[in-house]
DNA sequence: GAATCGCATAAGTGTGTGCTTATGTGTTGT
DNA sequence: ACAACACATAAGCACACACTTATGCGATTC
């Protein structure tokens, strides 16, 4: 079940952190590693439970790989998210607000 | 972190099925077990950690302790989620659709 | 007030998870 | 061709997690 993949991968902070990095542009295994305090192994690991769970995709070039967000896994949290609209807060009624509301 | 317990907690089959069960309307403990094939004790533990993740939310009442989908929860998801709006599915552009897309 | 009920908690156990070190694989540069 | 590089994979280990059985605790019932 893919859904589970996804909760099981953003259940780690340090894969909720990469996926936010991969959030503000894509970026090679070496460049996500720059400040993060993380070994290769470890971030290679990371990566290959972003990507089963399909939060992420990558894209070889030459020696490097190159990884983004997956809208297809961000797709996926949305449809499963929706199911509880009902106990969104009430004030969200329209995008606009919505949008805000998730901003802060 | 809040934001961490509450996807720990959603990493679980067994607690996303609890919590999606009382988005369909509050219930007690043992109402929740019908048709889960549950202990009693797992049930009271998994309960627990909705709650400290602030995805739940009880009312005592007698000797049965109610429970409910704790809206506080969802708007942090709601939150969280947002910050990746730039790769919710293009054809996602208002909230008719969005919340069509949601719904499947 | 004693038994029962609904639920929580304690303690123990097997399994999963995230890290480590070591090594493999494919690519680039000289 | 050989070294250096970017990344993946393997194996081992410490710890977290979800379950079990046993017990505790407060509220109802008789």
């Amino acid at each position: 079940m893919i859904e589970n993949d996804i909760f099981k991968a953003l259940a780690d902070p340090t894969r909720r952190t990469i996926f936010e990095k991969l959030a503000t542009g894509s970026m090679n295994a070496s460049g996500l590693r720059t400040g993060m305090q993380i070994s290769q192994p470890a971030m290679s690991q990371h990566l290959s439970v972003l990507r089963n769970a399909g939060l992420v995709r990558e894209e070889r070039q030459g020696r490097f790989v190159n990884y983004e967000v997956d809208p297809e896994g961000v797709a996926h949290i949305a449809r499963w998210f929706g199911k509880y609209r009902a106990f969104w807060p009430a004030r969200i009624g329209d995008l606009k607000t919505l949008l805000k509301d998730m901003d802060q």
